[in-house]
RNA sequence: GCGCCCAUCGUCUAUCGGUUAGGACACAAGGUUUUCAUCCUUGGAAGCGGAGUUCGACUCUCCGUGGGCGCGCCA
């Protein structure tokens, strides 16, 4: 029987990181096994299952590539055949109706009342319940609506689920759903269940505890391959050493059985890690178009700059697109920020001005401005007076590009360019002078 | 309260009875008297406790302890 998994999330506008790790482990399984990936929108609250929130859905699983193979199913449209199915039980004497709680007549399943359940989950080995400790549970409300137990348990029968991967708060109803594939006189299916991601204190991990939602993450500039790996890696190992995988690895390598059955930390350091080894990776012009991309709609130019020198030095500096253009805008324009606290330590200290003009002067009259020429200046200067190259440094960088890091000095200096770099030094040496840096850019 | 599940460095994990318990993130030091980053090298860092099984337990069993989940006319 080829296999066919589904990913059902009821679509609330936000999807959760672990529930999309769900989806992103059911993806994995079926193409691993070249079996189905499908999608049910768990639509029956409808008022929280707007368009909206379903477009949220998609739009995530797409930017994850978490593609599913046949049209997705709208749980709400199948409420009909739900209930069929209720009455069906009720029936047959497997269900009865009862005014429980006095909210009106609602359907009832009834569960074993004797004897042991058990069944093989494929993370979590086998799990065990005595059938006294069950008991009987609604599946049509006295509103005439069918339960979640239910309309699950259905809509996995009718789309020929063969595998049901999902959370580990989900163990216990599995009981439940099984007595409901038997009821039906369905195949019950074979039964994953993931461990959760906590947060630091072991709760499940919350909005509370930061970025929670995969559109955060996709806004803060996070890549989809690397959340996708950061998040496969959360429960799940190859088995061998290897950590950043290709998609095709992953889909090779992955079985249920290398699941890990404890909860996962959220490390949101080990995710920046990886994202910053995405950005590395990314082929140069993949990089070069977002890169540019962002400088142009921050409104800077990009024309007559050497971009690939720039390209060089900022992809491997580079944990986020969104630091750009922030952490290169200088390149670009000479309306550059200055931070402040670097323009306090090494700008505000006696005779900055006069050197930063000695240094415009001597690159001024320097034959050629490059790597080499630009560093002996400062270099015998620093020797002149003693004090170092790296006194020498320190003011300039900051007073060219306004920060206290980023790429060499020198190879910035020559990316910039002899005549802006001489006009800054300058038009900084004055400001100081003015006391007009230092107080707001 | 009852039931179910889980337990290796700070974190993510490898190990499927015999290992100097490995890797990654993070951290520290060095390569690097220009920063940040990259890259390389090095370092510290773990089997929750107690019994039992066994020639031998991180690994198997039991009892504790700690944590999580479930016990809805929510999903």
């Amino acid at each position: 029987m080829s296999v066919r998994v589904r990913f059902a999330p009821s679509p609330t506008g936000n999807v959760h990181i672990g529930n999309i790790r769900a989806a992103i482990f059911n993806w994995l399984f079926a193409r691993h096994a070249g079996g189905k990936f499908l999608l049910r929108v768990e639509d029956t609250d409808r008022e929280r299952s707007t368009q909206a929130a379903i477009d949220t859905l998609l739009d995530c699983m797409g930017w994850l590539g978490l593609d599913y193979d046949e049209p997705e199913v709208y749980q709400s449209r199948q409420m009909a055949r739900h209930l069929a199915v209720a009455e069906d039980l009720v029936n047959r004497g497997l269900a009865y109706k009862d005014n429980k709680g006095g909210g009106g007549e609602c359907v009832i399943f009834r569960m074993p009342k004797e004897g042991r359940l058990e069944y093989t989950d494929l993370v979590k080995g086998t799990i065990k319940k005595k059938a006294e400790d069950t008991q009987d549970f609604v599946i049509v409300r006295s509103d005439g609506t069918p339960v979640f137990h239910l309309s699950n348990v259905v809509d996995d029968i009718d789309m020929g689920i063969t595998h049901v991967i999902r959370g580990d708060d989900h163990v216990e109803n599995t009981f439940k759903h099984i007595e409901l594939f038997k009821a039906l006189g369905a195949p019950v299916p074979n039964y994953a269940h993931l461990p959760m991601i906590v947060n630091n204190q072991g709760k499940p991990y919350s909005k509370r505890d930061g970025a929670a939602f995969v559109g955060e993450f996709k806004e803060q500039g996070y890549l989809p391959d690397a959340l996708f790996n950061f998040l496969l890696l959360l429960g799940w190992a190859p088995g061998d050493d290897r950590e950043v995988l290709t998609r095709a690895e992953m889909i090779e390598l992955f079985t249920l059985e290398r699941c890990k059955s404890s909860a996962a930390r959220f490390d949101l350091k080990k995710l920046v890690w990886m994202n910053g080894e995405y950005i590395r990776r990314q082929p140069r012009e993949v990089y070069a178009a977002e890169f540019t991309a962002r400088i142009q709609a921050a409104g800077l130019p990009v024309a007559g700059r050497d971009l690939a020198g720039i390209l060089d030095q900022m992809q491997i500096r580079t944990k986020f697109y969104s630091e750009i253009p922030g952490s290169c805008a200088y390149f670009f324009t000479e309306e550059y920020p200055f931070d402040e606290k670097g323009v306090a330590k090494r700008l505000k200290a006696e005779g900055v001005p006069e050197l930063l003009e000695e240094v415009a002067q001597r690159y001024e009259a320097l034959p050629s401005f490059d790597v080499q020429s630009t560093h002996d200046v400062l270099a015998a200067m620093g020797e002149t007076r003693g004090s170092g190259l790296g006194a020498m440094v320190h003011p300039v960088r900051v007073a060219v590009s306004g920060l206290t890091e980023g790429p060499g000095l020198f190879e910035m200096l020559a990316l910039i360019g002899r005549e802006p770099v001489c006009a800054r030094l300058r038009r900084v040496a004055r400001r100081l002078r003015d006391g007009t840096l230092g107080s707001g850019t």
